[in-house]
DNA sequence: CGTATTATTGATCGCGCTCAAGACCTGTGG
DNA sequence: CCACAGGTCTTGAGCGCGATCAATAATACG
């Protein structure tokens, strides 16, 4: 279920203790007063499947954290080529404290909703606020890792180990623990090919090949189904060793 | 230039102010009593060319400021296969607050002079001393953005964009400012396929292009000039319109 | 239904990889 | 001073993976 009730929303907009992501978007750490503040200056804003959310240079006049749905960071070349580098999921953050715009362009791949926060009121409470900033320098750190870790995976990895990794990263995101997954792909095969540096072509014939291998279950357009994480994991050119569980 | 002399690290150990790095660097906005805690934890360190800073998964006991010189981040598939994640010049900062461990091969590709800080005690700094966790937090954005401009290139350039590119980096960071240029290059250009997601082969035949196009020249192994940016911003895919005078 | 969008599948092409040989550069010892 | 060795770089020949171009199929929607 990757959408939220219009009367989830009016919960979450009295009470950030009720909300889904409380625990692990940048406001994780924050004790009840600063969450107070927070809430003050806060709004919830649902963009629909599809839609830009900003363009690269656009003036971007908050930051954000997704509550649900998947929205993607991309940057192109004049020549129209494109490249994806952000995929933002549930808790991830939207914005860069310094900066009034945007750097990438900001699209809602599904339905997405947004916790707002107003720039300017953000960053005051950024700079007195250290529960905050630290943990939003925890966060920008992890988002780098991830980031690195797609360099290796766009510089050196086969188009078939390309695909198998962004799904288990879907998976994994989408319906943690073990035990076998069934989970609606929130993106397109042309937006799969952006993030890989692929074709579309491309990764239909390695979703098929994948199949045919007996390793995913494909049905419809955004089913997928995967009942070995581990032969997943072999396929993606990584030994899920320590990561079994996830 | 790019060693430093050991009677200048005599003098920096002194005194941070006289640091060539001392307005760029993570300390860039410290006062001078903040200053004054960090020279209490701070050492320098010398790695020759070539050297293994930290394998991927060591223990990373101290964090750092590259002073001179240059080194290399990069990550590897368990058969060989690797991918530069980051290039460290001077002023760009070592090390995840958080954790104990290095995520990512550190290597020297010239000598390399590093101002180290003991972790704990520079993580204790770092919850104190809001201009240094601010800072951080921008080197940190500003990492995460050279990252996915990089994702860029490797999901989406040819092979003689992406040379171009390299080639452009180094010089713009080696030599800032108009004018034409003649540097050292760095790295190996064995070193510019890992990071570029190409062979070393590849590199030379794009690299021996460019000069017979006339974009650059090319002396000895590791000497460079470059008279005409704009034709090098060309090659790259980019333009560099607002960057002429780079 | 008809139309538009997205996904699949096929045929062919070309960029960058692979394998291989040779050139160049640097240091070492006779 | 030259001979030799080891590393780095360059250049060539051929191949294969993924792109491109094109046709068809499936799905969504008014």
């Amino acid at each position: 279920m990757v959408s939220v009730m219009a009367t989830d929303l009016q919960l979450y907009r009295e009470k950030c203790s009720a909300c889904p992501i409380r625990h692990r978007a940048v406001c994780a750490t924050c004790e009840p007063d600063e969450l107070a503040r927070l809430e003050a200056i806060k709004s919830y804003k649902v963009h629909r499947a599809g839609a830009t959310i900003a363009l690269e240079g656009d003036a971007l006049p908050f930051a954000a954290s997704v509550v649900s749905g998947c929205a993607t960071l991309s940057r192109s070349l004049e020549d129209g080529r494109r490249q994806m580098v952000g995929l933002l999921m549930p808790s991830d953050f939207i914005g860069r404290p310094g900066h009034s715009t945007a750097a990438y362009e900001i699209t809602a791949a599904t339905d997405v909703t947004l916790c707002q926060f107003r720039r300017m009121e953000f960053e005051d409470l950024l700079a007195s606020t250290p529960h905050l900033a630290s943990r939003l320098l925890q966060m920008s750190l992890d988002e780098l890792d991830a980031a690195r870790e797609w360099m290796l995976l766009l510089g050196r990895k086969t188009a078939r180990e390309k695909v198998a990794s962004l799904l288990l990263i879907i998976v994994r995101r989408a319906s943690p623990g073990p035990g076998p997954k069934s989970i609606e792909l929130p993106l397109t095969r042309e937006a799969m090919a952006d993030y890989l540096g692929l074709t579309n072509e491309t990764v239909s014939r390695q979703l098929t090949a994948l199949r045919k291998d007996g390793i995913i279950g494909l049905t419809g357009k955004r089913g997928l189904t995967c009942d070995d994480l581990a032969a997943l994991f072999d396929a993606a050119g990584e030994d899920g060793d320590g990561a079994i569980l996830t």
